[in-house]
This record gives structure tokens, sequence and C-alpha cells, in this order.
DNA sequence: TAATAAACGAGACGGTACGTCTAGTCTTCCG
DNA sequence: CGGAAGACTAGACGTACCGTCTCGTTTATTA
């Protein structure tokens, strides 16, 4: 169904503006992003943007969205380790691209903006964490994990790493990190 | 002895000047803080600003560091699994409270600022790092911990999940969080 | 048929902030007048000042300009003593009025910014003289004044009383002082 | 006599001092002349300037003091027409050197500055005043000059056009003006 | 010769204004 | 009639100087 990229439509020009909004914010950073330089660089009126982002962090949110790949299906293979480490490998070698350094200024800034906060765990954590949780919860139930852990506490111990990393630490990651987490994080979680 | 508040001089409304960095960053969030803000409720010149700080974000570092705890011995009681969990427990009640709002702003702002960033870590993550690597490597050589694995790469996994916690998910602490990621990450690395 | 208030159009408030301008020319000086001043005062923002005017001289001149009455013709009645007298007479009262004062703050401040003496002798003395100038040409035809002399050196002598008596004496002009002025100095060119 | 320049002494390095001020104001002017500018070229603490000086204007008004010639005997030599311009001459090629830019930047400043202008009046207009008007009164008494008129109108007619031009006009002098406006101002004022 | 006081260099301080930049709103005008 | 263009109020930025105010340090008497 050939349905808008988003309810409400858009502006004309939106590709252009969010190419430009993600362009800025990978060159300069989000807070030398200004709404005034993606409109200039776009030829674009201010209005045209207040007109459909609250901010310019939304502009960046809504460009990294678009650049984030989505495979929506958590593989099964049946070994939880395996299908974990394959989708975190997935996740590592994009936070190890552009694509990672825009995500890591966009969750800065939504430590300061609420409403950013929410549309981004909303839209990218969201339906990532919801995939991961289903496969958990398939691997307690298939008896690889201790049904004495919740869910998102497992979330947390797999995925907090990567964040530290990111965030505290700012340096890429190791080569086998993800399997390294994964089978460390999983064996503490074994019935 | 009459010496100095500490090496290096600096201003003479110093604590007046953290105190009131502090608060705005806490009352408005750090990107509403303004050098104007500051100079304006302390009385304070701009210019003395500018002479002792690059930043407002560095006026921030300052003020948050000397409000953080700063237990410089990490425990040791034998037990490195009790002695982890007292420590981090005191680390998740202070990032529970305005102290753990403060620290999250400035890691966000330290995304876009190399030099934060820098202090950042050299002054408030290292040392505590530091002390705690030598609580794992103490650990690793009392056969404790397994010697396979990096004493980096167990603080990775044991403080991941804070950050995660404060910065992506942004809720407050279970009041056993500390415990059980501590037994959870230790149990994983038990020879 | 709905012109512009002048060519090149303008701020909208122009005239209000032309009307504090002056104002405060009058009331602390040129040097104390400032574009922050301005614009509190008129409730306008900075930008538009710097969008419209280089400088806070620029903005007193245009100040003056509107206020200095512009009789753009030479009286002309056969006797050019009588003529001459009479335009001097009414530029003597100009100058014993706050206009004066405006317009020697503003030459003074002309003597250190080389564009504003250039708009000053372009747009107030340069028709000023011309007019001047034509009347004192007739003058010669008419052999009332020896042709001998330049028109402009005959200027001279007649204007540049007034500008010692306003810059250097700083004083109120004698009631009659044209009338002397210019009496004297035409004796002196008669042929 | 061997008596101080001035009574009250002054700074040990006042010499200096009024020579970065000269030439700072021949250089950028004096209104872009600063305490700290001299201070800091002269190797002097802000307050030593303060000490001795109220401003900036003071300073470069006493730099200018000790330039300007100061012949303070009229020549005398029976023919008015001759000695005046003779002094007028020495002026007029004053005027035409740098020193008569600092004259001219700081009449300019004496006009938002009373203070300054007091001083400029008191020690450099009105002893050249005094020694001119003595001999325009030795004039009036050997019948040169119409007793009808003060001595102070003729001198405001002579030296009126030299400010004209050096403050409106802006230009240099003609080789001859001097000769030229005497005679042609003494020409009128003939009994 | 020692003390004492003044002038000094240095520069931090509380301020004001600068001229620029961006935010977010509002208006004009063209396609 | 929707959007580009950009003017508008507002206010923070970081810098430059202002004039005042300590700080030690010479320098020059005066005791």
């Amino acid at each position: 169904m050939g349905q808008d990229k988003r309810s409400g439509a858009g502006p004309r020009s939106r590709d252009r503006i969010l190419d430009a909004a993600y362009r800025q914010t990978l060159e300069k950073g989000l807070d030398k992003l200004t709404m005034e330089g993606i409109a200039a660089e776009v030829g674009v009126g201010k209005q045209t943007l207040y007109r459909w982002w609250p901010s310019k962090g939304m502009i960046a949110l809504d460009a990294l969205v678009e650049r984030l790949s989505s495979s929506q299906t958590f593989p099964y293979s049946g070994d939880v380790a395996a299908d974990v480490t394959r989708q975190m490998s997935a996740v590592v070698s994009q936070l190890d691209s552009p694509v990672g350094t825009a995500l890591r200024r966009i969750l800065a800034a939504a430590q300061e903006d609420p409403a950013l906060a929410d549309r981004f765990r909303r839209e990218l954590i969201g339906p990532r964490v919801d995939s991961l949780r289903g496969r958990i919860v398939r691997a307690v139930d298939e008896g690889q994990i201790d049904a004495a852990y919740s869910p998102d506490f497992v979330i947390r111990q797999l995925y907090g790493p990567l964040y530290y990393q990111l965030l505290v630490r700012q340096e890429p990651f190791a080569p086998d990190d993800a399997e390294r987490i994964v089978s460390s994080v999983l064996r503490s979680f074994r019935p």
C-alpha cells in the first residue's frame, strides 16, 4: 500500500531536509545543528520546518529513523545465544558507523528534551526491545534461561554494556564484543 | 598553614558560582543553563566566569565533582560480591538522587563536547574505575573471578546496566538492583 | 498611490527608533547613546537596528536629517547680502536649538568615523552648500561680488565663523551675528 | 628655575605614556584609544593612569599640549596683516600635520566631555586667542582696524574658516590659504 | 641603616555594551 | 493559496574596556 512515510504527510522537501539534518548532525554535532542552517542549506523557509517538526532534535530523530536498519523479526534458530549474538553483532556494527554517532548524539539530546526522549524510546528502543523480549521469553519457555529473572532484567544486562561503551567510553567496540557479552550474560542466567 | 582553597586558586566567588550552576542545572537542564544566568544570580561579571572556566559544561562538571561522594578506598571484606554490591548500592542511590540527574545531563553534554568528555572521564569515571579494577584484580588473584576475563570487561558488564537504566530508560532503580546485578554478573565470571 | 515611506524601505519602527535615538542623543550625548539603549526603549531587537544601520552614528544622523529644515531654494531678492543674511539667520537659530546640539555631536562623531563624515557632508552640508553656491555665483554674475574669489572661498568665510562658535566656543550666537558676519564678509568681496 | 613640567609632578613613565597615547591617537583615533591599550603598551598598571589622569581624553590632550609649538609672543612688525598672516601660516602648517589630526580628534572628543572642553579652551585656545587679541587691539589703536568691531569678532572671522576646513571639509589647506583669508578679512575691517 | 610610606606592575573584579547568532513567530509576495 | 523569503522580538553568546580594588614589589624618604 503506497502510503505516506508517516501520517500527516510532510513537506515536499522532506527527504532533502532529513538528508541535510543528518549530514549536519554528523559534521557538527546536534547542538551546532540549527533550524536556520537546515533551512538555508535546503533552500526552504524556516516556517516550513516549524510546521512539521517541533524541534531540531525531532528532525534529527526522523533522519535517524529512516537510516536505522529495521529487521523487524528477531532470528530464531533454537539457540538463544546464537540468535542474540547475531542480532547484537548487527547492532554493534551499526553503533560503530556514523549511524552510531547520530544515535549517540540524539540520545544525548533526549536527556534534556522529554518529548524527544519519548519518541526515541517509543520508536527506536521500544520495538527492538519488544522483539528481543519475545525471543527471551521463548528461551525461558524452552528452559534455556532461568525463569527467575524477568526478561527486561536480562535485556538490561545484555545491552547495558553497549551503551556504556558508546556513551561513557566513547570508543569503538572490539570485534567479538557482542559474542563475549552474550555468552557471559546468558551463562549467568542458565537455569 | 594558610593554604588556598584549592591548588591553582580560582575565582573569589567559586562556591557561590558552583552552587548556582548546580541548582540551575537541576532546575532547567544544562542547555537552559546560561553563563549570563549564572553571572546574574551570583552577582558576578561574565568575564569572571570565562576567566576560570571555558564553558558552562565545565562549571557544571566542577559543581558535580564537589557534590559526588568520593570514598577513595574500595571496600575489602574478602567477599568480592559483597564488596562490589556495597559500593554499587552507594552509586545507585546517588544516581537516584539529584546528583544523578546532574550527572546524566553532564554526560549528555559530554557527547557534544570532547573537552568535557575528557575531564568527565578523567576526573569522575577514571578514579572510580581504577579503584574498582583494583578490587577485581585482587578477586582474580584470590580465585574468586576467572582470570580469563579482563577486569575492564567485568567492569563494563557490572556498570553498563546502570547507564542503560539512567540514560535510556530514564527511570529510577529498583531497591535491590545493585545486588541482583552484581550477583548475576559475578556468577558468570566464576572460575 | 501606496508608496513606501522612503525608497529602500526600512524597519517597521523606523520613526520610533529615530525619535528615541534623537532624544537620547540630546539627553546623554552620542557616546552614551547605545544600540542596546535604543532597542530597549523602542522595544525592538538589536538585530533590527543592525539590519538597517551600520552604527549608532548613522541612526543619529538619520534622526537629525529628518529634523533639519530643508528649504531647498535659496532666497533671491536681488540683494545678495539680504538673501544670505536671511538664510544664515535661519541656520543660526537652528544651531541655537537642540538641533544644533545634535548636529554638533554628530559632527564630532564624524571626526572618528569616515563613513559618517561622508554621509554628513553629502546629505547635510553638500545640498546646502550647493544651494548657497548658486546664489553666490549669481551675485558674481550680477557684479555684486568680485569674480576674483572662488564661491567656495566665500562660503568658507561666511560659514566658518559659525562652526568656530559652535564647536570651539560652544556658546550661543549673538542676536545679530548672522547679519554682522554677512555684511562684514561680503564687504571684503565687493568688486 | 628648574621646576617640574607641571605642578603636582606626575608618574614616572609620563613621557612614555604620552608618547604611546599620542601615537595611538593618530593610528586609531581617539575612541579606539583605550586606557588598557596605553597601559599595555607602556607596561604600566592601569591604576597609574587613573592616578594621574581622569580620562583618556585628558591624556591625549596632555600629549598634544607638549607637541604644539608655543611661540608665546605674537609677532609685531607694524603691519597687522603681515603679522597675522605669518602666525596663521604657522598654525595652518601645523593643522596640516599629524598634530592637526590629533587636535581635530581631541576637539571632537571635547564636544562630549565638558571637562576636556574646558581644558582645551583654557590651555590651547585661550593663550593663543589672548596673544592674537593683543595684536588686534594694538592694530585698532594704530588705526589699522576699525574700532567698531570687537577683537573677538575679528578673531572669529579670521580663524573660523580654519576650523571649517579642518572639521567640516576635512581637507588640507591650500598653500596660500592663510594669506588670502587674512587679507580678505582684514580688508573688511579697515577703518 | 632600618622603617615606612608612596607609587608602582599586575591583573581580578562587577559591570556595560558590543556585534553576531539562533530561536520561534509573523508578514509579504510570488508561482 | 501554500510556501520561500526573510523581517521581527528576544535574548545568549564570547569579547573588549570601563573604573575600582587588592595584591606584593620597588623606590625614596624619614627616623
